[in-house]
DNA sequence: GTATCATATGAACAATTACTCATATGAGTT
DNA sequence: AACTCATATGAGTAATTGTTCATATGATAC
């Protein structure tokens, strides 16, 4: 069956066998991995809950230990200490421990360009 | 109470009262509106599944209608549809109709970008 | 050692969500 | 008009997730 290249053809159908065939094959083509995509949702799904966004938020200006977290966020000591285990698995903050607090920091800068992206089309 | 600013103060513990308050001030004013952060994750929310994450990435490429986005990604033309219209929602697709099929496209170029942020974390 | 405080964590529960299946809509064709 | 095809959508369901509550851990102070 032959194709149209670059160009739309209307009266292929869209059954089985009639699809666009020329895009699917060449959006085939360009698609990551599988698993790269599933990584990349894995990765996004970090900032897809308000209160994580609110400990990154608060961590962008400063490290900051479990219970001002809490304070400032005004969330359960509990919650914050999930969440930000989930955080540390990702690998998006680290902590060092001084004392009897643990202190919590954002691991690299890639998180606030992410951020900032975000805000921009929600400023919008 | 006096509290240190801009150093960390050990013997200042970590109750109700005696939060590290010079960070918890600072943090508290730079924070967000709630509304802000609440709508950030939302968006964020959207870029959390592979299946959408999948169909952005086809788009990426191609506009595409309904059945070949399906075909691609080997999803069911309904739990495409679902997607499609989270995402058409969210103002991260537009679409154009043309006969019987249904053509969407990204919305703007801010996706590619945020895909692009996430993909430059995600493979390291 | 015991007591206290900051943090972590497991279980239980409620809320959300992404899918399937069946069906509806709506445009084109005859 | 009736029929077909592409897409949309509502209901139902299984899986995931974020919280609370109770408790554990681990460091410091006594």
């Amino acid at each position: 069956m032959k194709t149209v290249s670059n160009k739309r053809c209307p009266d292929i159908e869209c059954e089985e066998v009639h699809v666009h065939e020329n895009i699917v094959e060449k959006v085939a083509m360009h698609m990551p991995d599988e698993d790269m995509l599933y990584s990349l949702a894995e990765f996004f799904k970090v900032f897809a809950d308000s209160t994580r966004i609110k400990i990154l938020y608060a961590l962008l200006n400063s490290e900051m230990c479990v219970c001002d977290i809490s304070e400032v966020l005004e969330i359960s000591q509990s919650a914050i200490s999930h969440q930000l285990r989930l955080l540390k698995q990702m690998k998006l903050v680290k902590f060092r421990r001084e004392g009897k607090s643990i202190f919590y920091s954002l691991s690299d800068d890639h998180i606030k360009s992410i951020l900032s992206k975000g805000m921009e089309h929600v400023e919008e």
